[in-house]
Formats: C-alpha cells, sequence, structure tokens
RNA sequence: GCGGGCGUAGCUCAACUGGUUAGAGCACUGGCUUGUGGUGCCAGGGGUUGGGGGUUCAAGUCCCCUCGCUCGCCCCA
C-alpha cells in the first residue's frame, strides 16, 4: 500500500458519493429555508472550554474522542466533536438574545477520535437546526416535523422509525435517576461491566443498554413516566399531541436516553435497521438549561442533528443530472466557433462541454461517456453550409441546425 | 481502548492438499472503422500477491510481527 491514504476514518467523496452527499445537503438548506430558518456557519474549531463544559467532564465525546491541541499562541483548541454547543457560543457572542426567537440551520464536518465502523467516521458531517429562545412543544413539533419531511423528501422515511421520549425536567429527572439508581444498586452483580460503571457516571445510559440480562433487569426497573411532574408530563402531552395533529407516526420509548448532559424533556431518534450497528440517523431533543450553562441567561433551546453519511448510505435514487451538450469541432475555425457557442449555452443555463482531443469518433466517445444528450458536431461541412449537426446520442437522429437556433432547439428536444 | 473477519491489477474475484513465467471479467489505451458514440471482433498497458521477517529444495498459499481495511463492543449522527 502506498503511504497516500486517507487518515483512517476518513473518506474522500466523488463520483456518486458525492452526488448522494450534495443531494442530502441541498435538499436540507432547500426544506430549512422554507421552514423560516436562517442559515449560520460556525468555526470548524473553538477553544476547548466551548465543548467540555456542555458535553460534561465524564462524557466519552469529552474525555476520549476530542481532537484537542494547543496552537502556536498556547491556546487550547478543538476540532467540534458536534455542533450545538458552537452555535450556542455564536448566539451568545453575537447578541442573538436580542432577536428573541432564532431559528438555525448549518450542516458540516465534525471530529470525533473513534474506532471506526459502518455509518461512523472520525470526520463525519452533519445537518444540524436549533430553535433558541422557545419553551414550547410547538418548537419541538416543528423540528421533528422538518426532520420527517426531509426523509420523505430524500425518499427514506419508509426505512426510518421515529421513536420519541421525555427525560422530564430538571426536578423529575433527579427524582427517577434517583429510584432508578436504589433499584438497580440492589442487582448490581447481574449487570454487565459496561453498566456497572454506568451506575456512577450516567445511570440513565442504562436504560438504552445493548446488554441481554441488562434489558432483563429492566424490565421490573421503574419507569421514567412515574415520575414526571405535571409540568414535564403536560408538556410531553404537548408534544404527542402536536405530533397526532400533523400525522407524523411515532413510537414512545421509554429506553431512548441522549448521550449528552444538556438534554431534558423531549429526546427522538430516527433509527433504521439499515446500517448495522449505528441505527440512528437523526437525533435531538430538548435543551433548556445549555445556553445558561455556557454563561448565558435562561434560554430553552431544541434541535437536532442528522448524520449526512448514514442518510446518504440510505438513499436508494438519486435525482437525475442535468444531461450535457458536447460540442465536438474538427477544425480550428469550427474550435473557434464552439468555444462562443459552448460559453454562450452555458451562461443561458445549459450543461455544455467540449470534446477537444483526437478524430469524430474519439470526440463522440467521450462525449458518450459523459452521458451526454447531444453532440454537436461542426466540420468543415458546417462551416461552409453554416448549418450545425446536432446528433442525439439516445435516438441516434442529426438535425441541421443554424448556430442561433442552437439554444431554441436544444430547449424544445429536452422539453418533450 | 477491547474482540472477530479480511488484505492478489483501478474494481469484482480465480490460482487443487505449498510446485513452472500469478489468471479472468469489467474498466483503461490502440486498432478493425482518416465525418459518427453505445453492441461486436482483435491487440496492448497495468501486480514487489499491503510491508517486513521466518520455515522449506520451493511460499499468493504455512508461522510470527507490522500496517491497512472491515464488522461488532463502548459511544454516537
Amino acid at each position: 500500500m502506498s503511504k497516500l491514504q486517507p487518515v483512517r476514518g476518513t473518506q474522500d467523496f466523488w463520483g456518486e458519493d458525492a452526488r448522494r452527499f450534495s443531494f442530502v445537503v441541498s435538499t436540507f438548506n432547500q426544506l430549512a429555508k422554507r421552514y423560516g430558518f436562517k442559515e449560520i456557519q460556525t468555526p470548524i474549531f473553538e477553544f476547548t472550554e466551548v465543548f467540555r463544559r456542555p458535553l460534561g467532564d465524564t462524557s466519552d465525546v469529552v474525555t476520549k474522542e476530542m481532537y484537542t491541541f494547543l496552537d502556536r499562541g498556547g491556546e487550547e483548541i478543538t476540532l467540534r466533536p458536534e455542533i450545538t454547543a458552537s452555535i450556542v457560543r455564536a448566539y451568545l457572542s453575537g447578541g442573538m438574545q436580542q432577536k428573541g426567537i432564532v431559528k438555525l440551520f448549518t450542516s458540516g464536518a465534525m471530529f470525533r477520535y473513534e474506532r471506526p465502523q459502518k455509518g461512523r467516521f472520525r470526520q463525519f458531517h452533519q445537518l444540524d437546526v436549533e430553535i433558541i429562545g422557545s419553551p414550547d412543544a410547538a418548537a419541538d413539533v416543528e423540528l421533528i416535523a422538518l426532520a420527517r419531511h426531509l426523509l420523505e423528501v430524500l425518499g427514506i422515511a419508509g426505512a426510518t422509525v421515529l421513536h420519541l421520549n421525555t427525560l422530564g425536567d430538571t426536578e423529575s429527572r433527579n427524582a427517577y435517576r434517583k429510584t432508578l439508581v436504589i433499584y438497580l444498586k440492589d442487582h448490581e452483580r447481574k449487570l454487565s461491566r459496561e453498566s456497572r460503571a454506568r451506575l456512577k457516571k450516567n445511570p440513565l445510559r442504562i436504560l438504552d443498554s445493548k446488554d441481554a440480562g441488562d434489558q432483563a433487569l429492566l424490565k421490573k426497573a421503574p419507569g421514567m413516566n412515574d415520575y414526571l411532574n405535571v409540568a414535564s408530563s403536560d408538556f410531553f402531552a404537548a408534544v404527542r399531541d402536536g405530533l397526532d395533529n400533523l400525522k407524523i407516526p411515532y413510537t414512545v420509548n421509554d429506553r431512548l436516553v441522549r448521550g449528552l448532559d444538556y438534554y431534558c424533556h423531549t429526546a427522538f431518534e430516527f433509527i433504521t435497521d439499515q446500517l448495522g450497528a449505528q441505527g440512528t440517523v437523526i437525533g435531538g431533543g430538548r435543551y433548556d438549561g445549555l445556553v445558561e450553562m455556557m454563561g448565558g441567561p435562561e434560554t430553552p433551546g431544541t434541535g437536532w442533528a442528522a448524520g449526512i453519511e448514514r442518510l446518504a448510505m440510505l438513499l436508494k435514487t438519486l435525482p437525475e443530472e442535468e444531461r450535457l451538450t458536447v460540442f465536438v469541432p474538427m477544425t480550428e475555425a469550427a474550435g473557434r466557433l464552439a468555444d462562443r457557442l459552448c460559453y454562450a449555452l452555458r451562461k443561458g443555463g445549459f450543461a455544455a462541454d467540449m470534446a477537444y482531443r483526437g478524430n469524430l469518433k474519439k470526440r463522440l466517445q467521450k462525449a458518450d461517456k459523459q452521458g451526454a444528450r447531444f453532440a454537436v458536431i461542426i466540420g468543415e461541412d458546417e462551416m461552409a453550409s453554416g448549418k450545425l449537426t446536432v446528433r442525439d446520442l439516445d435516438s441516434g437522429i442529426q438535425a441541421s441546425i443554424g448556430a442561433d437556433r442552437l439554444a431554441a432547439f436544444l430547449k424544445k428536444q429536452t422539453a418533450d
């Protein structure tokens, strides 16, 4: 193997992979704008503190997955492992509190030092939307509707199931955590090794353990539902009612927990069974404490992130690409004419290219390999007559067209 | 960080229990066909069998190390 390898967990996107990727992103951008979200782009790295504080000192992301380094000025910098914290930082440093409720969308690369596997990479890419400033369940519903809509437009809604849960507010969650820990401590020896560690670090995570023994034990465990206070259970009911109203299907899954510390109330994931161990395609929830945790005023927030690679892997169909018109000039003078015509077509909104090299056969071959619909042949005969030979590469039918009528001709042909 | 599987041409894969010069399809280049692409026929280029060491008369094949890929655990999008 050559040394010219991509770094582990990174990948190049080209050809069909690139088309899949950009189809996901462009569809998302279009929909997010349609829902009234404004685009934001934040730096790909931040001071480490931006991520450390909200993610919590015990989370795996912070303790072993961040790409952290000192820059030449001695500042501790981290490549973003997720983007909600970056956006909240931008919200605060940009004074966006002035604007009331803000709806933001973005997408880009994230970095986590993990062992790669199917659907999991060290540099991966996310779509992301956030609504900051709204305490209403309606905001959560709107976000989920956008997510569902996106999956539908991408043609993969049927491959996913929406799992929905509530983590309650701080009071409810603390009360529940306490009783859960008491219950699990009684059975500590039966827990898996990982879950015994979680018992101290992040007991709620035991709920979605994949270990069969843990799951059996959890069947008799107390449920979150019984510990929700009135405000929390009303909030959850409002989210469910909003989804019902929009006829968005979901499954309540009281084992669904989110990994990061700052979530509360709504937690949801669109899950697929087609990506091996990485089932989550879109995940999100509410984070009312985050802005305050990062030094801002008490401000509610809610959002989700989607894995672009995971969505791209699920795509079954891609939109057709616009087909080229390829110019095939055979003489020098014809080449100059073709250059002008090709430039004019491109300015007129057509996809056009030149076949520069070789004899007629080679140039047609090139046009064919590019998937072109039309070849415009300009040789001595055409230069003499002033009419271009336009060959439909699908049917093989040729027409003689004046240069001034080329654009109109192509438009008419492709409209059929 | 832990565990399983796999590394032969650009891609997908052959090569019987170790045995001559590592093959095929696709792709690529050229020709049959000097103004007509796709299907056809012919020819050609392309490999340190991931790398290193060992066993053997002989290693793509067996052993060790290493690098890489992949799947899973953990965690997450």
